[in-house]
DNA sequence: AAAAAGATACCGACTGGTCGGTATCTTTTA
DNA sequence: TAAAAGATACCGACCAGTCGGTATCTTTTT
């Protein structure tokens, strides 16, 4: 059971995630976010020392839930992680569907405050490193092309993720998934050694 | 010659660019803008019916250019064409350095405002149509695989192309422009019919 | 061609309202 | 009952847009 300061706590970062979510961090306002908690201003400083703090947090929680999926998709060969990987795209964005926004937020804050480019350049060259291993790990067992330059395909596999979220958010593509998973195998007959093996049945 | 009248239609424009590039179009106020222009706010809204207004205006011209751009790199056949518009990217995206966190911030509005979403998404589906055709062009030629899906493939470039851009964004990459290179030429063994045929010499 | 009349461009003080944050007081918890 | 948590009133800064009025350029009249 959580105490009530808890609660109070869970409330604002629930709300300041629906507000943000839906009109962005500086069209909502600190009193509106203590409205849609049912919380005062008053609690809303007790809880964080600023708006921006309260950001951080939420900016936080989000980078763990997608560092946690890295960990699970991990299979047999190289290109079946890659393909895992991008079933695992739509649950991890569905879950916070509607939050996508907030995503584009997050980056633009964070090109232009010192603070957030920290916490957000961190995680990015975490995910950019995993990737760059996983390619490396595919052309030593021969999967994949040994030509290829892997921190330069690693960015592509990256840049694509989040070029094709970035599509999804402009467009509200029913199929999204799909097309998801074409980019992918496009990519991965790009990336693999030859083309008749790896093929999906 | 400019007449005053345009002087200082031109002097608003370049300081509103400024100013947007270097602290974005919210903090950017409508004063600020007027101060960098060595003009008064009477003189900004004869110009303008709104601060909203002026940013549409140069997101007109910046789309202009790219436009432009598109119809300079048609090349004898649809993989050079493709590598020739790679080249192009950072021609364009140099000529607006400093400028995309304004217009990634303008595209979050866009996604809320009704009014600016039709400016912004129009183009959009502009550039995804544009190289649909070109994919298919590509395959009629012979020179792309024929089992492509056309738009999923055109999806895949025009991500690839956008999360590239946001990329630098955040990493000052210095040679982000050899990445843009490797990145496509990986997409485009994806896309070719045979790996041997359209290497570079 | 000079004066009058009108249109366009420009100025800057002002308004109505918003916002992040603080100070102070009250209630709950332990 | 002391400390933590929450409520309320308030502050100073800021901001998009307005408005009454002035300067400058263009057209018409005489």
């Amino acid at each position: 059971m959580q105490t009530r300061s808890e609660e109070t706590r869970t409330h604002l970062l629930e709300a300041a995630l629906r507000r943000f979510a839906s009109v962005g961090y500086n069209a909502a306002s600190v009193d509106d976010i203590c409205a849609a908690a049912g919380v005062s201003k008053g609690a809303f400083y007790h809880h964080f020392p600023s708006k921006q703090a309260l950001f951080l947090a939420l900016l936080n929680a989000w980078l763990e839930t997608i560092d946690s999926g890295f960990q699970a998709v991990r299979q047999e060969t190289v290109p079946e992680t890659l393909r895992a990987f991008t079933g695992l795209l739509p649950a991890i964005f569905a879950a916070a569907d509607g939050h996508l926004p907030m995503f584009l937020e997050f980056w633009l804050q964070a090109s232009r405050d010192e603070t957030v480019w920290q916490a957000t350049i961190a995680p990015y060259q975490r995910y950019q490193q995993y990737f760059t291993t996983l390619i490396q790990q595919g052309q030593t067992e021969g999967s994949l092309r040994p030509e290829l330059d892997a921190p330069a395909a690693a960015k592509t596999i990256v840049g694509l993720a989040i070029g094709l979220l970035l599509q999804r958010l402009l467009t509200d593509d029913a199929n999204w998934e799909k097309t998801a998973h074409a980019s992918m195998e496009i990519l991965l007959h790009g990336l693999m050694q030859n083309d008749s093996s790896g093929e999906k049945p």
